[in-house]
DNA sequence: ACGTTGTGATAACAGTGTTATAGAAATCGC
DNA sequence: GCGATTTCTATAACACTGTTATCACAACGT
């Protein structure tokens, strides 16, 4: 086998601890496996293959395929949260919000398998791990910083940042989800839809002082 | 075997025209199946064995496991759209928006195993058929309906109603969905987040342009 | 030089959806 | 009424899946 050479290495203990390469190989092929091919193609066998080991690669590596699962997860979040945090503040905390949103979404439909993994988990036997849900909750906190910015910013209703910032979450996950699933109506447009329901709940939010609604 | 009995009306042609029991059963079973273990539990044989039938019946009667799936997914969009059409019409249609928001979850979270299928589909090869889709189209129809009816009493922006009806729509699945996924934080008041978020997105959508404090 | 240890590839196991095969029962033509 | 046909069902086979067990081989410490 080709990978015989490369092989040597792993005897050692001080490179594993340092670099697994043989892990982000097997991550690497998971990754492309799932972007090009969707969650269908993430076997074992196939991404063994295509990592260029065999299946109990994967198991000495990640535990099995939840592990592998997990890892993808964990890097999508990752990734999400860094869209997030890379959202230069500016003086109008709306508009940033408004662009936290819109780069919600793009990322969603950039990288549409990932985005279905991390929030449909379409895998026979997957249940998330305690690390991955906190990977997660990072990303909210992220979100929670840039509502907690314009709460200060005395332009929308002051409240628990958390709270509002799930509101807000569950407003861009929405119409991403439905679009991605069976797009109700085939003429849609969904961006129309995304952008009109942020800019109803940012209106909604706002810190006028008499606003029956509270909670 | 026990339903040996019942076979022999299925060579009839007329019985089998009219109600073909053998169907209904292993649909009966498919749902219970569902209800009771979630989507995992939806295997051919399973579902053949509480049927009282073999896996081949499942194949003659629904040409497999995709026929089934896709039959509860009908069954459940019409059951979406007979809460909504249950929802009686009030002076006030605003309030009865808000109702529709409230069934909406509590339905998703009485039949959670069918929300799931019907909007995560984590069934590996399947994929939803063209009756379906329209199945769910015409629940996002009734909603539609209650937001026009809105519309006509100038209480929430003119614009097309299936816009806003899939923007409504996005908004009460939004926080359904990602409760049900991973609760981002786990101390969250779902219930509240999604009331508020309901709140927030009719407030953001009454007619008046630039006052959000309506009383 | 010799055990020991651990690592990785192969094969086996239980499960999946689906298809092919064979058998039985009901129906049709006469 | 009875043979032929046709349909319908159940069993078994096939190609997969995740996982586990087996076993050979290479590197390591003595």
């Amino acid at each position: 086998m080709t990978f015989a050479t490369g092989n040597q290495r792993y005897g050692s203990r001080v490179s594993k601890r340092i670099v697994d390469e043989s892990a982000s190989a097997i991550l690497d092929a998971a990754r492309a496996l799932l972007e090009k091919e969707g969650q269908e193609a993430l076997t074992i066998r196939r991404i063994a293959a295509a990592a260029g080991g065999s299946t109990m690669n994967v198991y000495s590596r990640f535990g099995g395929k939840d592990g592998v699962i997990d890892a993808l997860l964990i890097e999508g979040f990752e990734a999400l949260s860094g869209v997030i945090h890379r959202i230069h503040a500016t003086v109008d905390p709306l508009a940033d919000l408004e662009r936290c949103a819109q780069r919600y979404r793009e990322f969603a439909l950039a990288h549409r398998s990932q985005y279905e993994l991390m929030f449909d988990r379409a895998i026979p036997g997957y249940e998330i791990s305690e690390r991955a849900k906190q990977t997660a909750a990072a990303a909210l906190q992220a979100l929670s910083d840039r509502v907690e910015r314009a709460m200060d910013a005395g332009i929308i209703r002051i409240g628990d940042p958390m709270h509002t910032a799930t509101m807000f979450w569950s407003a861009c996950h929405g119409p991403v989800s439905l679009e991605m699933k069976f797009v109700g109506d085939p003429s849609t447009n969904w961006g129309q839809v995304h952008r009109g329901l942020m800019n109803a709940v940012i209106n909604g939010l706002r810190a006028e002082p008499d606003v029956s609604a509270g909670n």
